[in-house]
DNA sequence: TGTAGGAATATTGTTGACAATTTTACGGAC
DNA sequence: GTCCGTAAAATTGTCAACAATATTCCTACA
């Protein structure tokens, strides 16, 4: 990892479509969009964010720049060192398995809170999705399409859930780990087990036994963490 | 609830003791204080947070002051509204049960990862407390001792869990629970039934038991919300 | 070539001023 | 007493300037 981290200013200047000459977004929109670039590595890890180079791209003042950067601090997503700026937080393999450890028990908690919630017939759509459409796309390796059913599948799931404080913090962890969890989805056989997995998850959720698919999704995650474990070399 | 809501400054004129001339804390400081203050209601829900008062009261610039709220905001602890400042957030009812629901699957977490990895005589002493010791606080009503025993355990049972992820969502959950915990633990019964729990929790933890441990925390946890759930017009 | 030192440049941290918005206070009418 | 309008005061949001600190660049020397 020698190479030279790339400076906000590099990574922003293909996002010129998020300018705005006067800002008119709500205060909470240069967050979100910070955030999210953090979390599909458009900022990647070790990344330093300079304030001027995000005030000038949003057309916001340095203060509400330095606002958001005291956000996505206790979100975690990025450190201020005193005097010398922000950087784009580094996952390390310990903060990895300690992040499975509690999405497993977060995640296991939405899935049954989700069956509990909802009559098990609106998960009926997810069932056929994850049946011959993406068994046909995992065995073509259309793994785009894959990743996109788990993101509708998340969605679904948390909304589901019905819990905003669940969200939240899925959404903390999330935005931390979106990147890895992608790189090990396409890792050699997983997004097969992965789906078989979530088939029998799915399954357990359109009969309306939360206990089942609690327990499915926490064992999918746990086989997550075996994958990293045994690639993490490769991975981080 | 038609109570004139307090200002920071009517409660920060009684923590002069942290004013400083110069400013030489970190800058994590100022929002720690903030987070302790409005976690122990000294900063009670629904209370303005002024930016003069708190940069005089510290020492520290108006930005800074700014910055520690786009912190607390994210951490759910105050509302920010355009122009008209920041409020401690209210914890509403159902917000309460999600808040359960989220702490019986982390706490269950940490006392289980506490439990496997520390030599299980490292528990000795607060079987030892939790035993004669608060049997008679619990007795005689001393039940700040109780409290504070409990607040030991915790501190305990975090430390022990040895995975700062966690730590960080445990402290981000307490930080809004924690003047309600205690209200419920001083309701009628509630400290005889909770030690009686807690005890066999540290019993389990001295033998080893992860998996009864967690369990176990996670009983009283539900014991928790259905006390809450009964008496929840008179706590909130 | 590598290192050290100094200057120039860049960036962060703070401050004070001012614009914009909200809140409070006051007086008058009903 | 309540309601409304107006003015004053308070507070938030932003800006520009500058101090403080860090980084980068350049030169000289071994």
């Amino acid at each position: 990892m020698s190479k030279r981290p790339k400076t906000a200013a590099a990574s922003s200047s293909a996002k010129s479509a998020t300018r705005k000459k006067a800002d008119d977004n709500p205060p909470e929109f240069l967050i979100n969009v910070l955030r999210d670039r953090i979390a599909n590595h458009d900022l990647p890890p070790g990344s330093k964010l300079r304030e001027n180079s995000i005030s000038e791209e949003f057309g916001v003042s340095r203060a509400r720049v330095r606002e958001a950067f005291g956000g996505l601090e206790e979100r975690g997503l990025i450190e201020r060192i005193p005097n010398r700026g922000a950087v784009v937080t580094r996952l390390e393999a310990p903060q990895v398995f300690e992040l499975f450890a509690v999405r497993e028990v977060l995640e296991g908690l939405a899935v049954r809170l989700a069956t509990e919630n909802q009559p098990p017939e609106s998960w009926q759509d997810l069932v056929d999705l994850f049946d011959k459409p993406l068994e046909q796309a995992v065995n073509e390796n259309d793994l785009e399409f894959y990743i996109e059913a788990l993101a509708t599948l998340r969605t679904r799931m948390v909304i589901g859930a019905e819990s905003q404080t669940l969200e939240s913090l899925l959404d903390s962890i999330y935005d931390r780990t979106r990147v890895l969890i992608r790189r090990l989805v396409i890792l050699p056989g997983r997004a097969r087990q992965g789906l078989k997995e979530h088939r029998a998850m799915l399954a357990a959720m359109r009969a309306g036994d939360a206990e089942k698919a609690e327990q499915l999704k926490r064992a999918n995650i746990r086989g997550s963490r075996a994958t990293f474990d045994k690639f993490q070399k490769f991975i981080l």
